[in-house]
DNA sequence: CGTTTCCTTGACATAGTTCAAGTATCGTGG
DNA sequence: CCACGATACTTGAACTATGTCAAGGAAACG
């Protein structure tokens, strides 16, 4: 009873050896000989846009290498209300959690269509013994997300609402060979930014007119980066 | 040269074997052999507050645990401007990072007068190597961290700033004997809280009034919990 | 083609910021 | 031990950014 909400969606079982990601993704340090050591299959799913890859309090058994696509982590307040606490892209790893034996620590949504990986924990967990590698790369990804967290509370919930949609466009070109992006529902950018909807909207809207903004197909947008660094940093 | 801006705060070399701590910090798991291994002596510091334990982009060649007091964890935005993205505490670990030979991500100040050891990456990297429950322990040192970032983001900047401020004091006395606590700066509240010094005070001296806080020494209040869970969750 | 969902915009209310001044607190040195 | 200066806290008043509520329009979907 896999909890992949929308469809079924497997795509069958992953060949590591030959993952074009190999070299950024998480089995990077593997030797050919580890790879025999792997006694159950690593599934390869297609996840289309708002399915969920796994739910707060979920018994984690499985770790997700993501090939491509986008998910949003997100956790509840008491009163209901949700808060987008970090983006999962290419190359990233969740649900590190469930190396500890914990259970899932977020609700994991796909925001844009996902290829993910689904390695079981036992797989990881060996590999990492003998590995050590496989096992710095773990620590590495924990480290990562910890950064990742903490530049969402100084960048992304201080400051204008101006200043934080700002910087929140700057971070999905970073590392991206264009300048060019998707963007996502007005309400997930107001629970990433800690701001209502309303004004997600209307401060898009006005960067639109300011030509900061440019669509080049529907719902793609060229930025100006120079300026909105600007105002990033105003 | 190191770092412990206001007095030479050396103390001598810790005990690990006869720590009263050494069941609840990063060492609970090492038998008596594993400490022969330790051939770099652990530091033992009492830092007053306001002193600088690392700074942001030290190179980092030592992890701390923390044996009593309270230090904040700064994060400079570009304008200057300063955000607290955690507190570390009794038992916590702090510099992770040095573990990955990142520098230090942060500057570490004293909040509260502190005890804290030194531990030398090289110690603990060899530990952990030969140890798997010190290693177990040093991954859910991380995830705590981790855990304790999304929270921040979730409870303490989201919300108005009655409920920010609420469930900032809770906070401080969860997992603790009595409802007591010691507030901090008014400027550091509002750091944590992504809201300015004034706010916070305001918000405080209404709580005072209302009784949800009151002084039973010099900055030490006791807390109307029950009432205080209301407004948080409101 | 109709229905739903999402986005935009307006008008208004308000929480929070800003600037400024006054008061209390704390540590220091006379 | 008191007086002083520095620092932190409190409070007021005016301003403003953002939230709220409501409605219309656009886009997406079956």
């Amino acid at each position: 009873m896999k909890n992949l909400s929308d469809k079924e969606a497997w795509e069958g079982v992953a060949d590591c050896i030959s993952c074009t990601l190999r070299n950024s993704v998480l089995f990077a340090g593997l030797e050919e000989g580890d790879f025999d050591k792997i006694h159950q299959p690593i599934d390869l799913y297609t996840l289309p846009a708002g399915s969920t890859l796994y739910r707060t309090g979920d018994k984690a058994d499985r770790l997700y290498t993501i090939r491509s696509g986008v998910l949003k982590l997100i956790q509840y307040l008491p009163d209901g209300t949700q808060r987008i606490v970090r983006l999962i892209r290419s190359t990233d790893v969740t649900g590190l959690e469930a190396l500890l034996g914990q259970p899932y620590q977020h609700d994991a949504v796909v925001l844009q269509p996902t290829q993910a990986c689904s390695l079981p924990v036992s797989v990881v967990q060996a590999l990492s013994q003998t590995n050590p590698k496989l096992h710095h790369e773990l620590l590495k990804r924990w480290q990562r997300a910890l950064e990742e967290a903490d530049a969402w509370l100084t960048e992304l919930s201080t400051g204008s609402a101006k200043q934080r949609v700002a910087r929140l466009l700057l971070r999905l070109v970073r590392d991206q060979a264009t300048s060019e992006c998707e963007l996502f529902p007005r309400e997930d950018m107001g629970a990433m930014l800690g701001i209502t909807t309303e004004t997600t909207s209307r401060t898009i809207a006005e960067f639109k007119r300011q030509s900061l903004l440019v669509e080049t197909e529907p719902n793609k947008y060229l930025l100006d980066i120079r300026n909105l660094e600007f105002i990033a940093d105003n």
